[in-house]
DNA sequence: TCGATCAATAGCCAGCGGGTTATCGATTGC
DNA sequence: GCAATCGATAACCCGCTGGCTATTGATCGA
């Protein structure tokens, strides 16, 4: 029962694949061959972390002939940006505890 | 020249370290002891997960007698919101772009 | 049809990192 | 003063993962 948001912490932790998937959120779609231009790996190498990607759901894939081009599913996101959400809300309500104990001690 | 979200990404991808992270957001401030009580590894383990929070700035210590404190350092997670917010923000202009260039067609 | 290109897979290897136990220094309570 | 607790460090081990090369399957161009 691995949460949401721990597989994208655990996809977006390697540079490499986090790169590529920067440049599919910059450009909007590429083939594995024009990834692999850039990426300062090997194809395998790629293909690979767009596997990786694939399965956490941040990118889709589309084949057109011999080549296959991936764009970025921004939506996966989310879980993340709920995280975050969270952990600040957490300090938030701490805040507000502190608060109400300060304006109670006031009366 | 590592980037900041690479650190927090590199360093919140380990489960154990970001429950502990998790943890110190939501109580508040508690010890290494307290911490290690529900980790489920062991205290040299939770001292060198701590270790790694704090050199990427995402808690704080506290020496008090012979116990140390830790709280979480909420300010820390900006750069992965800035991340999250720019990923996004390139598909909103890729959008505009696209926004445009239809309006251009219309006329 | 046949050579060339594209991308995925297989198989392998090396390094990193998260876990452990053992230990040590510092502090505290009796 | 001495035993006990707390937390950091040392030293070590093992598994995972990110990299590579080689290969295969599929598609395209000539």
């Amino acid at each position: 029962m691995p949460q949401p948001h721990d597989i994208l912490f655990r996809t977006l932790a390697d540079p490499t694949r986090r790169a590529i998937f920067e440049r599919l959120c910059r450009e909007g779609d590429l083939t594995v061959r024009a990834l692999t231009a850039e990426a300062g790996v090997s194809q395998p190498a790629v293909s690979k972390h767009l596997g990786v990607l694939k399965r956490a759901g941040l990118v889709r894939d589309r084949h057109e002939g011999r080549q296959t081009h991936y764009s970025a599913e921004l939506g996966a996101l989310s879980p993340l940006i709920d995280w975050t959400n969270q952990m600040t809300g957490f300090w938030q309500s701490r805040f507000d505890d502190l608060e109400d104990l300060l304006n109670r001690m006031d009366q």
